[in-house]
DNA sequence: CCTAAGCGTGGTCTGCAGTC
DNA sequence: GACTGCAGACCACGCTTAGG
């Protein structure tokens, strides 16, 4: 999707963008080979080429850190076809509180569509253990992560770098128009998950860490376990989310795939 | 069920630039 | 000059998280 779209740059909005389109340009080479277009001054035209060759030039090197700056925060979902073998789906628990009030990360689940890894505090949760394996993906995936999992992890572990595209599913669905939690979308696109986990939820984790703390080693595995559903489902819902976001631009995939 | 913080979204307005 | 299309600022609102 990413070399198809155009409403990335600076200059040109999501109107203009089908407008090209619709004209017969599909993609970033399209546009380039384009002598010149009636909608779009000479100038302009030629300040745009310039940017998709620098857009071109940061894909081919697969500057990622540059490439989600350049592109708008809504928009780097766009990135996902092409950064999706190296995406690293992510969910944190916590205590509840805040980091200001005292609040902590209690578990980091981390999901690269092969493995599964959690990091507990007190175990294996530290900064350079999150540094090293967040410096192996290109792309990162959240329920609702840009305004709760990457500013809490931030606040917490301000030596990690989190500058990476990020696809935050619960932005998109609301963008699709479906509403509510990270349940309600699993159970918007029938995603099951094991029957012990059913009907729990965030504050459940919660108290799960408390268990743990006065003693219980079954509370931390359910713990973990429902991290783990919760952090491996993101997969399965950024592949169902993507096409449907990628319908809604407007673009014509029956005649260009 | 209500509260709070944090952040994005969408609508509206304004200003600018280009076209006719 | 009217129109179009864009960016940016602003604001109200929505949604998430979780505590109490």
């Amino acid at each position: 999707m990413i070399r198809n779209s155009f409403s990335i740059i600076r200059g040109i909005g999501e109107r203009l963008e089908r407008r090209i389109w619709q004209s017969g340009i599909y993609t970033w080479d399209d546009f380039i080979r384009a002598c010149e277009l009636d909608f779009i001054p000479l100038d302009m035209k030629i300040r745009y080429d310039m940017e998709l060759l620098e857009l071109m030039k940061l894909l081919e090197d697969s500057n990622v850190r540059h490439l989600c700056r350049v592109i708008k925060r809504r928009e780097h979902w766009r990135l996902y076809d092409v950064l999706r073998e190296d995406a690293l789906c992510l969910d944190i628990e916590t205590t509840g509180l805040s980091p200001e009030a005292g609040g902590y990360v209690t578990v980091v689940g981390l999901y690269d569509c092969k493995e599964y890894i959690s990091l507990v505090r007190g175990f294996e949760l530290d900064s350079k253990r999150l540094k090293n394996i967040i410096s192996n993906y290109k792309c990162l995936i959240t329920y609702n992560g840009l305004c709760f999992d990457i500013p809490f992890l931030r606040k917490t572990f301000p030596e990690v770098f989190f500058e990476l595209p990020h696809f935050d599913l619960s932005q998109s669905a609301r963008r699709l128009g479906i509403k509510g939690g990270l349940k309600d979308l699993e159970r918007h696109f029938h995603i099951n998950r094991n029957h012990r986990l059913t009907g729990m939820n965030g504050y459940d984790a919660v108290r799960l860490w408390e268990q743990w703390k006065s003693g219980s080693e079954e509370a931390l595995n359910l713990l973990i376990e429902y991290n783990k559903a919760d952090t491996i489902n993101l997969k399965k819902l950024a592949d169902m989310i993507y096409p449907l976001l990628r319908e809604s631009t407007g673009f014509l995939w029956t005649s260009q795939g």
